[in-house]
DNA sequence: AACCATGCCAACCGCCACCCC
DNA sequence: GGGGGTGGCGGTTGGCATGGT
């Protein structure tokens, strides 16, 4: 026996809502409020409707102060540094944007951004790239100037923002816009470096045999796979942690933000890794407090919800 | 002009957490 | 304590608009 249904299908309208429409809900809300009970409110309004879609007509689009259009690029910064720090939590994003609605910013999100910052590599481009990297990666080529890595942790410090020196890369390995070995390394350099830094659960693993997957066949985002071993620094001090097979995903190109941005899981069950690194990162300046304060709250072995907890993810921006 | 592909966004769906009885 | 009802959320879809061939 399933769920029972929020309201009786069979008996309520559905499809985009008129004018008329609109009017009784804003009027029946602006008088009577909405009582604190959706279900009920389009009975006593009369409207038939469901009371789940009466409540995001109204969230989304008929309640006061609710703005639409253009997003100004103080909008774009701060969801694009959000969407880094916490992921597709779109209700906390438009928590930090006044008038949006997480509809609208998820909206603009998978439509607009996403592209403006994960795009596709240019075909000229492309013939420079390993046959397994075309149309997955543009190489780290541009991003050697400075490292700025931001992490998320279990640990006592919460968030922390690190800066890693500019001269901890190898440039003539990161100058070459060559192939994904080159990152590879670097990244495992990463790896050692982060690893200095003591107290933090905090790592970053790279490594393996890229593959391509994508659900629309594009191949634009690449999983890439390795088992690995590595250690990392427990809150009882050093010791080893073996881990079975890890997948990252390499989802895009873009040429007007250089950096990246990954995440994944660290220590088995101990973390989770979030972080960007690149030239000119975009500074993680805004909600920090909301963010830290959510990382308290949160374990954050379940910080990216709807990931497998074995996965995780590379971003470009 | 007609057809097709792509972009965009409002709205829906289903899951889950929370609250109250 | 637990079970049902509800709100909130994120992912997905459907249909309209626009652009390209």
């Amino acid at each position: 026996m399933g769920r029972a249904p929020c309201c009786d299908k069979a008996n309520v309208k559905k499809g985009p809502w008129s004018p008329e429409e609109d009017t009784k809900l804003k009027e029946y809300i602006e008088k009577y409020g909405t009582g604190g009970n959706w279900i009920a409110l389009p009975y006593k309004a009369g409207l038939r409707r469901c009371g789940k879609s009466c409540r995001l007509r109204w969230l989304n689009y008929l309640r006061p102060n609710i703005k639409h259009g253009q997003f100004s690029d103080d909008e774009d910064r701060i969801i694009c540094n959000l969407y880094a720090s916490i992921g597709s939590r779109w209700s906390i994003i438009a928590a930090q944007l006044p008038g949006r609605t997480d509809n609208d910013i998820k909206n603009y999100w998978n439509t607009k951004l996403k592209k403006k910052f994960m795009g596709i590599i240019p075909p000229s481009q492309m013939k420079t790239l390993p046959p397994n990297f075309q149309s997955s990666f543009q190489t780290a080529s541009t991003y050697q100037n400075s490292i700025n890595f931001y992490s998320l942790s279990k640990s006592p410090h919460g968030l922390e923002a690190l800066s890693i020196p500019s001269n901890f890369l190898n440039s003539d390995k990161y100058t070459t816009r060559s192939t994904l070995t080159s990152l590879h390394e670097s990244q495992e350099n990463l790896v050692g470096l982060m690893h200095n830094y003591g107290e933090n659960e905090n790592l970053l693993m790279f490594g393996g045999e890229p593959s391509c997957s994508s659900s629309d066949g594009s191949c634009n985002q690449m999983t890439y796979n390795k088992d690995i071993e590595y250690e990392c620094n427990g809150s009882g001090g050093h010791h080893g942690v073996q881990v079975g097979s890890e997948s990252y995903f390499f989802n895009g190109i873009s040429e007007n933000q250089k950096g990246i941005l990954a995440s994944g899981p660290v220590g088995g069950n101990n973390g989770w890794t979030n972080g960007f690194w690149g030239e000119n990162p975009l500074p993680l300046d805004y909600g920090l407090e909301d963010i830290k304060q959510l990382v308290s709250t949160n374990d954050c072995s379940n910080f990216f919800s709807g990931e497998t907890k074995t996965q995780g993810r590379i971003m470009y921006f």
